[in-house]
DNA sequence: TTGTAAGCGTTATCAG
DNA sequence: CTGATAACGCTTACAA
């Protein structure tokens, strides 16, 4: 049977506040009874029952982390950076992926703001805030991560891609590029809203109309990046612009299929979410995302407004870097 | 303020047990008194306070995943289907990555175990079960995934690579590839060691003698694939067993450098522990090891062990397959 | 410098 | 079929 406060107590001689104090170093205890009881706790291997302690202080020292793919490098880059940020402070992580699914995301905040967790990082598939707003309780810590529901008010961090975009599709026009592709991500995401209008802005601005015909909606998945990219090919672009790493990866793949080379048959300009593999380094251009950096924030924002709940909402945007020669 | 039981047995005029028990499902509860409880439930937008439940239950619902490197596609591919299983069991997971460091494992195992989980899975980093024993409580459910560290007896789901390595060498050698380098990963590992064992039998029962120059202990990340390469290479090798698909991503990166093809120039067999990108597919000679299925297989068997106690320990053994084509 | 005792919100054991 | 009520193990006033 494992021990318990009591037995600590009964063994050290002293009473239990006596022992909770030792433990938590919440009050002062005289070095004498201090000792006997920790040499009690090690006696009885003593660690305290972490059900009854958040319990009792309404704190479970877990943040959830809800996710729309692990399965996508980005996202898990952002786990891999939250979880190292968040073990610093204390705290651990509960992983929700919801793949995207309404109904996964919205069971995940049940559950999570049930008492499971002290706090979500969040990047939300609803497109507005007032979809989920029901399910998060008032006042429960929460940072939106990356997408940005409309409407939302609080605590975010994400990057801003508008002007990037535009600057590089406008580089594509001034080098002469007039029929430019764009492969699209799912078109409900505050983060696709601000590339579409990156796209369309470059190419108003130089008077060029816009080719539906070039707009090719796909869904982050690397299949549709292949198929629209097919697409694009058979109208006829002599560059394109893709809206997210895993697309492109299906993108490029159908460029090699069909022999076309990055660079010198077509331009490729990609929003880089993660590291890539070799061969792809080359010749593409790309728009970095500063995926770690945006991780470590919303981390340390969590953290900051479940300490100090008073804290007005602090909302973070970073800007990604354009690599022309690729990475 | 949040609604608690109490509450709800005020309003609907019912004792907190029959709340409970409505709740639960836990007894019989005549229609009209079920009704009246939920009503006041729906009401009070009253849903359970978990910890209270969890103080009181012992169990948490929460499973932890104790992983060397969540950045390895490898474990992030085994973690997502792992919370995609467990979820289906009412599970939650949190996840501590270790970074293939002994300090971090055993701290998050001392924590999981403290009353924040009701079971692990871990890929543990050290070579001997009894180090990580001390922290594993009797009784304390554990499946181990990937890695099987020596001594250990119990629940534990892993890919047995030992034939397939094996035969993949000696169809290269059969081939009339004699110079065969081989790039190992962590060396303290189970699964290193029998890819290990594989090679050297497979060059013994063909007669070739061991060349050490063309055994790299590599450490299984990107860059020490590359360099390992470089020096396999440099020593003529002809052919090459890698240990890891991300060591193996560095070793391809090398070759492309300097313009050798795999295939023609050399031929390359690699584990494949995850999806590779396009180029890569062709001519690589891959074993697959099914990470998606040992995820799900440990995930059940966690919550099985859970669930009854008095179950036998098992051990599960998965074989990879093998593309001569590549993927 | 330390002890006593009141809860925290559930579940589960008795009784009825 | 339902209700009282005793735990669960800890933290934290309040007392001394």
């Amino acid at each position: 049977m494992k021990a318990k406060i009591t037995d600590v107590a009964k063994m050290a001689g002293v009473s239990i506040a006596t022992v909770s104090h030792v433990i938590n170093g919440t009050r002062y205890v005289s070095d004498n009874t201090r000792k006997k009881v920790e040499k009690a706790i090690r006696a009885l291997d003593y660690s305290p029952n972490i059900s009854a302690r958040s319990f009792k202080t309404g704190r479970r020292n877990l943040i959830g982390y809800v996710a729309p793919d692990i399965g996508n490098r980005f996202f898990a880059l952002i786990l891999e950076e939250i979880e190292d940020t968040l073990s610093l402070h204390g705290y651990n992580l509960v992983v929700v992926n919801t793949r995207e699914d309404y109904d996964r995301e919205i069971a995940g905040l049940k559950l999570l703001t049930s008492g499971i967790a002290d706090g979500i990082i969040i990047a939300s598939t609803f497109q507005n805030y007032t979809e989920i707003q029901p399910y998060l309780p008032e006042d429960f810590p929460v940072v939106q991560i990356d997408r940005l529901p409309a409407g939302y008010v609080g605590d975010s961090v994400r990057v801003s891609t508008f002007a990037a975009v535009k600057a590089a599709v406008a580089d594509l026009i001034a080098e002469g590029y007039t029929r430019i592709g764009y492969i699209a991500s799912i078109s409900r995401l505050s983060s696709t809203v601000e590339r579409d209008q990156g796209y369309r802005r470059a190419l108003e601005e130089a008077g060029i109309p816009l080719d539906p015909a070039l707009v090719m909606q796909g869904d982050a998945r690397s299949r549709s990046g292949y198929d629209c990219m097919k697409k694009l090919v058979d109208a006829g672009v002599n560059a394109v612009f893709i809206s997210n790493s895993v697309m492109a990866g299906g993108a490029m793949s159908y460029l090699d299929n069909c022999g076309l080379q990055i660079g010198r048959d077509i331009q490729v300009v990609s929003m880089r979410d993660y590291e890539w593999h070799r061969f792809q380094k080359e010749a593409v251009r790309t728009i970095e995302q500063p995926a770690k950096e945006m991780a470590r924030l919303a981390a340390q924002q969590v953290v900051e407004r479940i300490e100090n709940p008073q804290l007005p909402g602090r909302e973070t945007i970073l800007r990604p870097t354009y690599h022309k020669a690729g990475a």
